[in-house]
DNA sequence: CTGAAAGCGCTTACAG
DNA sequence: CTGAAAGCGCTTACAG
């Protein structure tokens, strides 16, 4: 910039002026901004933005604090977060905590210390402390997927009790009665939620049995998703459905039900809590839930440009999700 | 920091040094050590890493270019960049260009804006001279699951054109002749090996028909894919398996043999490069190329902290991958 | 219409 | 062992 103000035999501030497109409020000749322009495309100058940024305050970027990427549903929610961000010109800083606590705490720490605009976070169990931090700096959040229920702010999530209900429903139609859970033991929104909401149907038919219902430790899911259901399938009493609460317990478990020669439906139904693309051509009939991902990604980005832009009031949306069936 | 200067009666730099590690370079005594670390819990002082980049000239963060985020391939790939760069201490941006070259081309100003310390990208077609804005200004690149021929830089890849061989050697063996390929239309090593690859051996064999290569372009890649498989069902000589390029694809030429009413592995056997999760209880034979994708991410910010180390030598690996059956 | 100057929050030689 | 000062590359009132 100096460089570039030096050679035309102008102040820097004139050459800043015009290259961030505020030669009107400066009121620039045309001629000055058109050599400004010529002379930066020359030199291939590109503005430093993080000097820029320090000096404006805003950077431009947000967070986003997710379980795992490789996880295809986070995936798809980080793509069309990163889409829109990009779309107003956000950049995006993604972070995975591994549904670990310290790795929550990090990342906060991380994204406030690099001055994001505003965060978008998939809590993870006891992070309410942590996430303080960030609404006492006022820094802009939304909480997506799930959300801490003593957090007054914003959130956006699915209808995750009314929908796992309805699932239940669904295979009590089926004429299943003997209806098995697999969750994750984590005591958060969402997740707590499914189960519940399952709970509920089963206590509510008289169909409810503590044995049912399998709470899985997130570390170390693959060997416990196992052993579930090898307990299942020898359970004295026939468990004739299994709904699993989410993509990954699904994945591990029908896997292991393949393994252990259980065959679908003819000896468990199953309930997957997300869509796989698979489901297309895999040849066993699966009811599962379609979660409107792309919704809950823009919004979420929505919702944080709406408080960038000042709007502080808090925004609690829960979107509908729909029953659907492979075959 | 000059609050918590202010408050102990020291300077501005003798903070710094505490917070920044650099105590014993500055020769700080321990007890005032000490007090400025317990005020600046106390204020709950979090260092502006903007401020400091500037000053450093070092953001501690690097930029991932990838096609699409929302693709397992690219997650999984993406989530073993992030979390060892994690480890080392870097935040990763990422940016998906959905095979755009235009998108590509604003993914690297702003990385460059933002002052990365070093990139890792997933080359687009026609690219090569953006790239070369990296190159020229000495950030350090690794290129990754594709590379630009014609630039002498880092990449990781795998083994393309010799596993895309093995695999139509493999369903030679099986006794299949009419041999498809699926493959996306992009003039980019990865893709044009697999093609190559393929198209070689059936030529070796004298199996080699021109109306067997489908070239898919990305944008309307399902319409393209579905309109593939019709050609494939109709031709005059029975068709009796395909070598589908990429999981995306895969998953769209399944689907659309499904619902054509093709049957696997009766009528035609298909290969699918990428492993999907959903093998292990979709129940069709499905020949697939398994790649070494923690590997490739990890190794790729191995390479990457080598360059930012100082190591400037090209280093090109390439990685082996295998041949897998589901059932 | 344009220039000079202060400031963003750090780091880091340099002087003492 | 510690302080004062310059500098990183921008932006933005302010003065003219």
């Amino acid at each position: 910039m100096q460089d570039i103000a030096d050679k035309l035999g102008i102040s820097r501030g004139t050459v800043s002026l015009v290259l961030s497109g505020k030669a009107k409020t400066g009121r620039i000749s045309d001629e000055m901004q058109a050599k400004v322009k010529k002379l930066a495309k020359e030199l291939n100058y590109h503005p430093n933005e993080i000097a820029r940024s320090l000096s404006t305050g805003i950077t431009k970027s947000i967070g986003v604090i997710v379980t795992d990427i490789s996880n295809e549903f986070f995936g798809k929610m980080v793509f069309y977060i990163q889409e829109r961000a990009k779309y107003y010109g956000y950049s995006v800083i993604t972070v995975n905590t591994n549904e670990c606590l310290n790795d929550f705490d990090e990342a906060i720490t991380v994204l406030i210390n690099r001055q994001v605009d505003g965060i978008i976070l998939v809590p993870v169990e006891g992070g309410n402390e942590i996430v303080k931090r960030v609404i006492n700096r006022k820094i802009p959040l939304v909480q997506i997927d799930r959300f801490y229920r003593d957090l007054n702010s914003n959130y956006i999530v699915i209808d995750n009790y009314n929908i796992s209900r309805q699932a239940i429903e669904v295979l009590f139609d089926e004429g299943k009665r003997r209806i098995a859970v697999i969750c994750y033991d984590i005591n958060l929104s969402a997740l707590t939620e499914r189960r519940q909401g399952c709970i509920d149907v089963m206590k509510q038919r008289g169909l409810f049995d503590v044995e049912l219902i399998k709470n899985i430790g997130y570390d170390n899911q693959e060997k416990e998703i196992e052993q579930a259901i090898k307990d299942l399938k020898n359970s004295s009493n026939k468990v004739d459905a299994i709904f699993f609460c989410s993509r990954k317990v699904f994945l591990a478990g029908v896997k292991y039900m393949v393994q252990l020669g259980i065959k679908i439906p003819e000896d468990m139904s199953v309930v997957c809590f997300d869509k796989i693309d698979a489901f297309s051509f895999a040849n066993i009939p699966v009811t599962y839930i379609e979660q409107p991902i792309q919704q809950m990604g823009e919004k979420a980005i929505d919702l944080l440009i709406e408080q960038l832009q000042g709007n502080n009031q808090i925004k609690q949306l829960i979107l509908n999700s729909d029953i659907k069936f492979t075959i």
